[in-house]
DNA sequence: CATGAATGAGTCTTCATTCAT
DNA sequence: CATGAATGAAGACTCATTCAT
């Protein structure tokens, strides 16, 4: 009883168990989906007692807002880092690249959380989900905003827009490891697939010039009838 | 408008009734997630007793498999649409995109519950998320397939990538709308993400050839060495 | 619609649909027990529309209480042909066990629902269990009354007692049938059984005269400082 | 009386809750039956929370299988010492009764709940009633099997069935109690009443010898014409 | 009479949160 | 700080009963 224990020193064993907690969430969260995953679950793979949780997090809520912000702010830092200054656009969007491959790299799991569970789901009111995603899009939109006044923007194409299929692409390029289609452990397609998204959201996915076509026509036909009679 | 729809007569009572009931449920997950609405919520937004969305649907799972079906199915026949044939890839990813976006135009609850709360959750293990991602993914990676055979496509993309990209794109840019950075309302301005959406990925980003960079270096220094003390 | 079919004439149509309810209800209630079964369950092995139960029936109870009164009063009426009149009360006893197992040979579905749903359950409050009881076991009290009167009964054997048991024993002797102790489509067993039961019921168990003991002595000691720890 | 029980000191906490509970659940059962009985109720009776009740019982089924089980394993314990051993049968037999009554006089709500409820219910279908009735019935087979091997047995009674017509007897003799035809409170009425349970099955309800009659004819006539236009 | 869709009260069960030890 | 028993609100699901056609 009250044994001490491991009175080495360093730093407090409170934050210790804090982040055994925090990770042991990360985990669950990344297997069973917040609304899947119960207190009692968290507490089993953390390793501690039932009622420990709540000494550490208000509530459930706060746990995943925390899982959220623990991980989310250092990428948000090294997504601005990667994203501002005066470097060309195309180095810019490769080191946006990076650093979310490398993230995934070095914590798969829980980048898989902050996707699944956080960034694109109403769960953890707590988290302000807006906010945050506006945050990073608004960095990379600054970024563009830039390239754009540098005429290194592709013509017509909103800064906005083009930060958003930055990320729709990085994170599809993520998903394609977190659901298993690509092997997550070859290291080496891992940077494949960063390599690739990068190159191909600068240059296009077609060879050689954007074949930019003059006369656009919807060919809404076909589609649009089809689909009003939808439910 | 138009939503009394197969006005023809006959027995349509009953298959009006799971419409009725159907739509209500798009409604509430679009509004409050799978996980935040209750049956009871369905049923008052439907105008119908508790107990008849049980006569309709053996339980919340297939009512939201059936969610998903309708909106899906349709969707898919439409991208396959799109995706197949001979025409050269350029028109196909523009085809795309007129899909997914007119999906959205038509039925934007719909598409909003598709994407955040079927597609890209854990939620409702009913539905067979994974082979429907995978059935799309495969339609597009199917076409660049061909693309590339024909040389159409950027050199070293792999066709799974590309179709990841492709919908990742085309999702992000809907989700600008879904959360509001664009304006839902703004028809002309929906037909303009679309077509930025389509030649982005066409021709990439940025203005002119892609300017590929031969020697790249991962410039792993500052990101790597951060990501490392991770929670 | 509306086709009169077989309006051959005898019993009008009302009182088979009637009886084909109830017969079904039996057959369900015998295999699911009361609670276990529902109305639609009636129904279907009715061969009729759900509604229609409602139709014959004022709701569940009251058909619980025709199962069980159509088929209560005739074996109350035959229990009491056997237990009354001037005959010895041996032949009585032997004529009530026929009769109980004639019942259950006749139909045996109907007898375990007896037995087992009604009888012996809390449910179908609105079955007279206690009074039915009460029926039938004073119709074999008075029936070892006049034993007793006549000094045919066993000294010391109080008649209600004797009727109790008279249904004890015969209540078990078919339940071994109900549950399969003995092989319930063997005519000759049923008979034999009949038989062993009614004779050891008049004459003992035992071989021989009852050694009936003349110092009783609980021997209970153990049993009860026992028993008394019990939850 | 005795209630505080094993008031020895130590960790008795959870198992004395475990144990109201399951108190509460018989005294619910007793009253209003398994289907009838709300787990709400025995929450209220044990004065406890609801969600308790899921803390010490998986669910209501395993409630109820606890309280058979408890029940059970007790009385099924002392009807073998009852019948096993090289006693004379006639001793044997007394002595289970001595059991089954001494039962009901500690514990009246738990035996009839275990009568009424669970031994002779379909409810309740995690309880393996049919094992359960199987192993009291084979243990008294067992008794008078050898009783039959020694002669004792009554000329063609088979041992199964002598074992059923025991417990036959000796519930129905209960019944009497638990219904109220006799005055559970009178301690000498039950002392009565199991002697005279036990006295006639050894010797037969009849004063005397077996009045074994030689022409058994079944006096089918009556009986069996009427019990054939059943229902 | 017949049908089966519609209704909604009644219960079980889960699980976040609290609290006594 | 730790523990895990205790609490009770919330919500899914069932099914007897009603009722419009």
């Amino acid at each position: 009883m009250g044994q001490t224990g491991k009175a080495v020193g360093g730093e407090p064993r409170e934050a210790e168990r804090r982040r055994t907690i925090l990770r042991a969430a990360i985990d669950v969260f990344a297997e069973k989906g917040y609304h899947g995953c119960r207190i009692a679950d968290v507490a089993q793979q953390a390793g501690v007692a039932y009622g420990l949780v709540y000494h550490y997090f208000k509530n459930k809520d706060e746990l995943l807002r925390s899982v959220f912000e623990v991980g989310w702010s250092g990428f948000v830092a090294r997504i601005r880092e990667a994203a501002d200054g005066e470097r060309p656009v195309a180095e810019k969007i490769r080191q946006v690249c990076e650093v979310a491959f490398e993230a995934y790299r070095v914590d798969p799991r829980g980048v898989r959380v902050i996707i699944f569970e956080i960034a694109r789901s109403p769960a953890g009111d707590g988290v302000n989900r807006r906010a945050s995603f506006d945050e990073v899009i608004g960095l990379c939109e600054a970024m563009f905003e830039r390239a754009r006044s540098l005429g290194e923007l592709r013509e017509g194409l909103e800064p906005k827009l083009a930060a958003l299929m930055l990320f729709g692409a990085v994170e599809y390029g993520l998903t394609g490891f977190v659901i298993g289609m690509f092997d997550a452990n070859d290291e080496e397609g891992l940077r494949r697939v960063k390599q690739q998204v990068a190159e191909s959201l600068l240059g296009g996915v077609l060879r050689g010039a954007a074949p930019e076509e003059k006369t656009w026509k919807p060919a809404r036909s076909a589609a649009k009838s089809r689909a009003d009679k939808r439910t």
